[in-house]
DNA sequence: CTGCCGTGCGGGAGCGCTCCCGCAAAACCG
DNA sequence: CGGTTTTGCGGGAGCGCTCCCGCACGGCAG
């Protein structure tokens, strides 16, 4: 395997010049630069990353944390992610931090990160105060998707504004008794996207005179399972509900289903609304405010190296959401009837 | 920043002692462990991976190279094999190549990979030759799932059974106009799963005297789109379909979709059945032949550690499919009437 | 008692780059 | 035209590990 003295003694050069022609750095002459870019294609040079990591002190890698990839949110982010950091030659080290009902998340360890990234990205893992710390004592760039921390850089939506929108379509619709899917009782950073979608909710109800009471209020852990569970807790405990607001697709589908299976019909006896936009939401003609994970993965992505190179970058960046009406909503059958 | 000298220093020792001890390598005492270990912690050490990779060869990372993690095989596939790498304290390095429509493939560049990771794992993507070898070439173990390479190990279902038990499934309830949608026309690999699929479809119509015209199959490019597109030119074509075999349940979802739009019911005008066992199948009452796509990732991960440990492996690994009977598959209407 | 092997440990040569410095020659500048 | 900067390039010291080799010492078989 060729290595650089490899290369410099081919093309006549020193190893310096070989490094500065191959990575594009100045103080070489361009026929020079040519030269040594044949000699390394010739010789199916590569350079070793070790090798570069361990003399520069720099990685171009990235670390990419989050509960799971096959979730649609998530899954999303991490292609867009991924490309973008692959457009500029960086590489992407996955780490994943499941989150289960009853398990508490693994802790970030931040050792396994030392000296192996040049820069994290958080996604929708709402972190406490030490791991956030810790992280930071990294030394790199740091970003977060979804889930912020207190004075780190977020790209993320407008939570609680989306929520408003989408409780207010519902109530726009003639919905009163609105039920409320949020994620899990652990939920309680105040970062945290299912904080802001459930006040959000409250806000809506509140300023349209609708009481917001905790017993509309349901764990669904963010799963189309625990939409489904809560959702039949929910209607057996309040049959009045007309309408659920989920705070994402995969609960709102989860709700659908609990509907089916409890013979109510949607949207006539109970319209679903969610968050995302999930890919399969026109299958089951899901009502949605739908985001674009994948760009956010992107920007983040391309902040992050912003960041590497010393850009300073804004703390928040705000992805827009957009109301997107199918068939899961409608205005309530006894209001159809008057 | 401590490096191994500080705590070969602060303990009396010398750094390839402390280099035996952390590792866990033997010729150690293990009180001098102990206390190697002690001091390491004290001192926060942490062993650049670099500097280790580059002294030893090995990197202890494993590439992943996959089409997309947006995709419900993919996704858990990554999932099952990242948690598997991390245990054993391997990391996962994410490579995307977007397979699109119209687009060709990028190709698989080895340089990337080369002194970065140390075995590689190909999540249903077909390789042509050449990239077959380049991957070969880099001299570390490789591993496939979902679609092979001939003479490599590879992780699978047996999809020529899987899609004829899935034919047999609707040839039972009576149809016999069964149409196939398959993937892309460019899926000419014969180790790929669709061309299995497309076969075990055509023997199972053969053997039950239902001739599977070319005119039955359809192009749906493995996406929920793509099966709705192709099911409407499909019934456009040959109205007196029945049934619909969808390679996989993201285009079994689309054909819903389209039997939807042209008003036609699902099972008693059309039954659907996929391959997957799709997370969201049951919203639809998609029935399926299902496999666990995150077994496979966490068994590809096993065996390619062992591959890089040295134990032999086998050359195939097939998972079990098993058919999921929903509400999507009926016997066609005018058979219920007869 | 002698020879041999296993254990515990240290010395130090790499691994293959990057980057600081130094130097000559060319370019620039009033 | 002399001085100053810029450009092009080489030398070589790290970066922080791993691993080969060598050495001392104790146990053990013959």
């Amino acid at each position: 395997m060729a290595r650089i003295e490899d290369v410099a003694r081919s093309a006549g050069v020193s190893t310096a010049t070989v490094s500065r022609a191959l990575r594009g750095l100045p103080h070489v002459s361009s026929e020079t630069r040519e030269r040594v870019r044949e000699v390394a294609r010739e010789l199916g040079y590569v350079a070793s990353p070790s090798a570069a990591s361990l003399a520069s002190g720099r990685t171009r890698t990235i670390g990419l944390l989050t509960p799971w990839v096959n979730h649609w949110f998530f899954a999303n982010v991490i292609d867009g992610a991924e490309r973008a950091l692959r457009a500029q030659g960086f590489d992407a080290l996955l780490y994943t931090f499941e989150i289960s009902r009853d398990l508490r998340r693994r802790q970030v360890d931040p050792d396994v990160l030392r000296r192996r990234v040049d820069g994290v990205i958080v996604v929708g893992m709402p972190l406490d105060r030490d791991e956030v710390a810790a992280l930071v004592g990294l030394g790199h760039p740091l970003i977060f998707i979804g889930t912020g921390a207190p004075g780190q850089v977020t790209v993320r939506v407008d939570d609680l504004r989306t929520a408003t929108e989408a409780t207010e379509h519902l109530l726009r619709l003639g919905h009163r008794t609105i039920g409320h899917i949020t994620g899990s009782p652990q939920d309680n950073a105040p970062w945290a996207p299912p904080i802001d979608r459930r006040s959000g909710w409250k806000e809506a109800m509140a300023r349209a005179g609708a009481a917001p009471s905790p017993e509309l209020e349901v764990n669904g852990y963010f799963d189309v399972e625990g939409g489904r569970e809560s959702t039949c807790r929910l209607l057996a405990r309040r049959p009045d509900v007309t309408a659920i607001f989920a705070a994402s697709d995969e609960m709102a589908m989860g709700a659908i289903l609990a509907a089916r299976e409890l013979g109510r019909r949607v949207p006539e006896d109970l319209s679903v609304i969610g968050i995302d936009g999930h890919d399969l939401g026109e299958l089951v003609g899901l009502t949605t405010m739908a985001q674009s994970a994948e760009d956010q993965g992107t920007a983040a992505a391309t902040l992050l190296l912003g960041m590497i190179a010393g850009t300073p970058a804004p703390e928040q960046v705000i992805f827009p959401t957009q109301l997107v009406v199918r068939t899961s909503t409608s205005a309530p059958v006894a209001h159809l009837a008057t």
